[in-house]
DNA sequence: ATTATAATTGCAAACGATTTGCAGGCATGG
DNA sequence: CCATGCCTGCAAATCGTTTGCAATTATAAT
């Protein structure tokens, strides 16, 4: 194909991100592949959820394929890279994974307009254990997102 | 079509349900057919969230069309009987509401085998007025679920 | 550097869940 | 009992996502 314009290899802030790709890429004998690093540049740019299609925009139709955004997120995700959403309207959105341990959280979804907000705490990690006690499962997670009208749609 | 075998009109428990569906039903100039009484039979019967395509199977396929079943459960959604769950699979669930009042509660689902067990308490409706306070959202409401490996799958 | 090899990509077709257009069929009010 | 309009079945259309395949590219070995 040989489009991938990635150059932009000079500027100033740590790049962790984009390390983190490449030690973990290596990790598993993949690439470090033009697509895989210019899509992780537009989610390192955006603070918040993108479907594959956002980042398809984001990237220029010409940059790559949609199926390779698709496979990208498998594997960034599976590396630990990228975050999956599911915001109840059965589109995937995902975010960058921001330092390396956890950085568990959840949003606020405005139904009127898709705001997004943050939600910095994580309240049912706590009650997991509760409920693993009571169940008798193991390895417990959550999936929590919350829905709102925000102040400029009431 | 005229397939509608829906003749249990003797049986003893108070079929809340029922009633419940054709008040609204008229409520909204909508009728009572032989389809939407048969869903919400199915519904009743189980106790966890079911597939449009798992209550076709109970229906029998010919008993009613798949997209019929989708509209129903538009409908039904609509009217407050019945509510929507997302596994986080990309197929909608979908369970009865069960008495007037407010059913909320989430699920707990093994990663390994789908055994849903349902998990009465809901723990962050306490905490969505904190977040209200904080964001100035309105008309809070959440989705939570929670995955993990049930005893028998460990 | 050059080459060999396996990983990766683009494209298009396949897929599965869900939606929708349409013509005929029914529930309900009058 | 009739007319009206809501519903249904069927099939085709959508939409997000996955996958097969041949061509391309990153990487390690030479």
């Amino acid at each position: 194909m040989g489009k991938h314009r990635h150059d932009d290899h000079s500027h100033g802030h740590t790049d962790v991100p984009l390390d983190a790709l490449k030690d973990k890429l290596r990790a598993g004998s993949r690439k470090i592949t033009g697509p895989r690093q210019a899509i992780l540049d537009v989610l390192r740019r955006e603070s918040h959820p993108l479907t594959n299609r956002e980042i398809l925009q984001h990237l220029g139709h010409e940059e790559c394929d949609l199926a390779t955004i698709y496979r990208s997120m498998h594997l960034l995700g599976a590396l630990g890279l990228v975050r999956k959403y599911d915001f109840g309207d059965g589109i995937a959105r995902f975010e960058l994974v921001r330092g390396d341990d956890e950085t568990h959280h959840h949003h606020l979804i405005c139904t009127a307009c898709a705001t997004v907000v943050e939600i910095d705490e994580c309240f049912p990690t706590a009650l997991e254990q509760t409920i693993a006690a009571q169940s008798g499962f193991s390895k417990l997670t959550h999936k929590l997102e919350f829905f709102g009208v925000c102040p400029k749609c009431q």
